[in-house]
DNA sequence: TATGAATGAGGGTTCATTCAT
DNA sequence: TATGAATGAACCCTCATTCAT
């Protein structure tokens, strides 16, 4: 049993943050955003990030974090489901209803992935690992339909998504992902 | 003999830049590079890169000028081939055969797309053309296949392609454009 | 008793970055003076200068605002004295006592004018109204004096200063202003 | 067919440089004129320049010499007069036609003058003698009016038509020159 | 003479990070 | 803890001047 938790410093902060760096990066991309930015949609000081994160990495890293504990949320929630079809489709409908947002500044973590792979930091592993997590559970969904390629078919299916998110932004065309999606499903019920 | 037409500009120093641009801008990302890091990879001095092109954006905008005459070159030498199947294996092909430098650096046209994106200038717009033109033939040989959702397959296609090099070079593993090239050739077999 | 005003920003800073544009400008000219030399002068880090300024442009506004706020200081301390002849006599004697300063450098407000009025930002516009004010108080004097061609005159007048300004300045030659002062003193008791 | 007088290198080329320098100086200011602008306004290639003038400041003093072979001219026009009070009235005149560039750019040679001043090359003696010239004329015409204060009314009405360029200049009226113009043909009448 | 190209020094500006209180 | 202020390295870009032909 954890007790209390001193608190001392102000109550969610840290975590007020963490999310506005998510945000904003997801918005504005790494290199474009600035502490300042952050620090402003955080309502936070700028010298006053400081005391919470480090530097500005330890920022992109609780952002990355912040993606994964959201992640994290959402597999939940498809967990109970009762079928791995009905799972699978749930999540592309998720993609579908985000497909505004993704027309706008793409997937989060993807767009992540991309910037942060041409950075010398140890920041790609980290998003590496997010994404990771949500092909497991795509194969293990793939496997509970009896599939023996359900390794194959869960990078088909985030690779799918992945593509059509930078589609969907790069000609901020919405209906794109809607499109994918519906071929999408067809294409799990298939697998059968 | 070669006519002698007189070379004062040292010559295909311009496309040396451009060419140098597309490289460095590829391996580093557009933020990342300096234009000094430009100048250096084209041999030039920094303040002469600025006799060639006005700003960092127009070298930007001249190495996606690269990436699209390349684009179109390999769109020519597909095109001799005789079925759109053989077409779009040899394409899958390609890709394939560049799977170590995805892995390293991602998609050139991919990655380029999602960066530009998060900026206010106009060059998303000429990234996007870029990838259009692919997308345009894709749909063309779906469409020779007789195929009446040719547009939606070649939006899949290369979304498919464009998400694995994501994840290719997310988790530095180019044996996944491997498995997933394969992959959509089996795709492609079962749709005549 | 002075109140405690907790003072965490360096006190004046800014006025002192100010205070050193106008005189720096003055000296030196807009174009040829660089933004260290500024700092420099004020004896504040170059980088410190974009805390306090965003643009040179807008420590070339801070520098105006100084001058406008110090020909407000002596147009109130002119306004104490009595008659308007008066008044006019002492802004020609200020004038005359300045000459070593306006043979070095012109007169503060008419160098800067001649200046921005060759940029293309509004800081011409701005050291306009500057003279303005200077015109309008001296109209208010001629006024008093009870002549109705008020306006001419005090346009004649500042246009007398500034030309003899120029001229001081052009052949370093302090003595001139003495001169054209006390012509200029003249022409005043001749209105009456 | 006239041979005479070597022509090798391009007839008037270095007095179109000239002749351009001192339009293009007048109406952007030095510091904001580049060799570039000078040369495109001479329709002359930028390398060429440097076979007529060997630096930049090469280029302003024959835009000196311009204006000062121009006022030559003028004063040349206004001796064919019959009398000092006729060719002074004349001089006015041509101040008030030239009032809407005058408006736009300021006088030439006064601009010229306060932005040379802040420069530590010798140029500022040079525009100071072409000032002395006109100074030096109308001292002349005053003492053919048979006044003895001939070198004070000189420097006045000079510093009259300086004072008032800038003002006009300033805030864009041309009707200042107008109204002050005529003033100082009511004081020269006076004068008699 | 003529000319496109080359060169390098310097200027304005941004921003992550640190400091002092 | 909290915060405004300070710092300096680096970047993009301009331009007078020089070079090579």
């Amino acid at each position: 049993m954890t007790h209390s938790k001193s608190v001392r410093r102000s109550p969610g902060k840290r975590e007020r943050l963490a999310a506005a760096a998510a945000q904003v990066l997801h918005e504005q991309g790494v290199e474009q955003t600035t502490l300042a930015d952050i620090a402003r949609a955080a309502d936070v000081p700028v010298g006053n990030v400081y005391y919470y994160f480090k530097t500005k990495n330890e920022l992109v890293e609780a952002a990355i974090d912040a993606h994964a504990q959201n992640l994290r949320a959402v597999i939940g929630a498809l967990d109970a489901l009762p079928t791995p079809q009905d799972r699978l489709k749930a999540l592309l409908n998720g993609w579908i209803e985000q497909r505004e947002l993704t027309a706008q500044y793409g997937c989060p973590t993807g767009t992540l992935a991309s910037e942060l792979d041409k950075r010398a930091d140890g920041l790609d592993q980290a998003i590496a690992k997010v994404i990771q997590v949500l092909i497991d559970w795509a194969e293990q969904q793939f496997q509970a339909m009896g599939r023996d390629d359900s390794r194959e078919l869960a990078i088909a299916l985030i690779a799918a998504y992945q593509g059509v998110s930078l589609l969907t932004n790069t000609f901020r065309a919405p209906d794109l992902m809607t499109a994918e999606g519906r071929r999408l499903e067809r294409w799990i019920d298939s697998l059968t």
